[in-house]
RNA sequence: GGGUAGGUAGCGAAGUGGUUAAACGCAUCAGACUGUAAAUCUGACGACUCAGGUCUUCGAAGGUUCGAAUCCUCCCCUACCCA
């Protein structure tokens, strides 16, 4: 255990949303300190096989400093919920998962994680594991402890009950399962987003109902994606994935809008307060270009992932392209068999488009370049014995070669 | 079981017999500009194309018609109401 009771909270208390209650985060911390036993620091993750993307890294990011001061993180896998599917799930289909694929899922959550979180100090649990158990005398305990008006108050019920949609009853599970998990591991804190609040603050109610001092639900605000306006995810393809290519980290997060340059910074980086201040200050600070702070952003970000090199790397590739509208250094070779071919087949062929009707979409629009040469001749030959840089849209490079 | 409203391109949503590959919005892509893949503006946005056209699409299948996303039949699916 590190970190006095101050210390703990500063840090803990920064970028959240809310704590609730804030009285027994200190409570629980004191206690921790004194008896020198971590607290649990929950977290339910997806049971299907999520790609992680800095929206996740938000809670984990939090995570990570329980963990840097000595707590437990708990993953909580929600194999049960993923292996009975939801059917009645109109929009999102969600299928139903094996048991093998649920442990896969979870093995991947972890690694990828693992990026963020100390490893040492992360478990990962299954939550069939307990409620797998429940039997149906279990159940009808569990829930005779809730009621109708209770689970209601959800949001999203409230919405769909006035707005006549359908809500199946396994739904309205799903918050007493949740709040079980809580139960089940003897959780301390737990960790999630705002839209979570309601869900969280039954685990709290479940506790109490059975004798268990409660956890405290923090929450942490949902970050935008790229988009600057919906919440990130990759069904909107909005999002930054954490184990994408640096030079896709850096350019996508050269493509938020600079509204949200301090929101990144503030949640998905890891950098102190004191810079953060700074960080706040410059954006306010008129001549000041905000591309600088950006670049700074995709330069952190690549670094927590990656390292400092890498991160180096990326910024200069993207000046290079962006600014100073140069080749990158490293562009994939394509081998050329054919004697002659045309340009639009090239590039379907090298699929840097989809369909020849796009690619002589993008000539006509003036979106393909060789050597640096605009291409506006929809019926452009390339013959045998060329060697070029072939420039598709803004950022695809491909060198062709031929034999 | 009965009734009602629906199922249209990635999404949302028009269109009720004929220049409709299908308005519009979002998303996407390209161009211009810039401070960046921000913002703004412009354009494109089913596929194939010998560039003249050709083919496939409006839940599925049949049918009426010179002609159907639009009319008819049957089927599938979704939501709501009544029982």
């Amino acid at each position: 255990m590190s970190g006095n009771l101050n210390e703990q909270m500063d840090v803990i208390r920064k970028g959240t949303v809310e704590i609730i209650p804030e009285e027994d985060l200190i409570r629980k911390i004191e206690k921790s300190i004194k008896n020198k036993t971590p607290l649990n620091i929950k977290l339910g993750c997806d049971p299907s096989k999520p790609d992680l993307h800095i929206g996740h890294s938000v809670v984990l990011n939090k995570l990570r400093e329980f963990q840097d001061f000595g707590h437990i993180a708990i993953l909580i896998v929600g194999d049960f919920t993923g292996m009975i599917g939801d059917p009645s799930g109109k929009k999102k289909t969600r299928p139903q998962l094996t048991f093998e694929q649920t442990r896969e899922n979870g093995i991947s959550y972890f690694e990828q994680a693992a990026h963020i979180l100390d490893k040492e100090k992360t478990r990962i649990v299954y939550n069939s594991e307990w409620l797998g158990k429940i039997d149906i005398h279990k159940l009808i305990n569990i829930l005779s402890k809730f009621t109708v008006q209770r689970i209601l108050e959800r949001d999203d019920f409230t919405k769909r009950l006035k707005e006549q949609q359908e809500i199946s009853l396994h739904e309205m599970l799903y918050p007493i399962m949740q709040g079980y998990d809580s139960f089940a591991i003897n959780s301390d804190v737990e960790l999630g987003g705002t839209d979570q609040k309601f869900n969280n603050l039954i685990g709290r109610d479940m506790q109490k109902r059975f004798g268990q001092e409660p956890q405290v639900v923090i929450l942490m605000p949902l970050l935008e994606g790229t988009d600057g306006s919906e919440k990130m995810s990759k069904s909107l393809n909005n999002y930054i994935g954490i184990t994408e290519e640096p030079k896709e980290i850096f350019g996508k997060t050269m493509s938020i809008p600079d509204k949200l340059i301090y929101k990144y910074f503030e949640l998905a980086t890891r950098i102190s307060r004191q810079e953060l201040n700074k960080i706040k200050i410059e954006l306010n600070t008129p001549g000041i270009n905000p591309r600088d702070l950006k670049r700074r952003l995709g330069f952190e970000l690549v670094k927590l992932y990656y390292n400092e090199d890498i991160a180096n790397t990326a910024v200069d590739e993207f000046d290079k392209i962006f600014i100073k509208k140069e080749n990158p250094d490293n562009i994939p070779e394509y081998v050329l068999r054919e004697y002659s071919i045309k340009l639009v087949n090239l590039i379907v062929l090298t699929k840097l488009s989809d369909s020849n009707a796009s690619a002589r979409r993008l000539i006509e629009q003036g979106g393909v370049a060789i050597d640096g040469e605009k291409i506006h001749d929809i019926n452009y030959v390339v013959k045998q014995g060329q060697e070029f840089i072939l420039k598709v849209g803004k950022r695809k490079f491909l060198k062709i070669k031929s034999i």
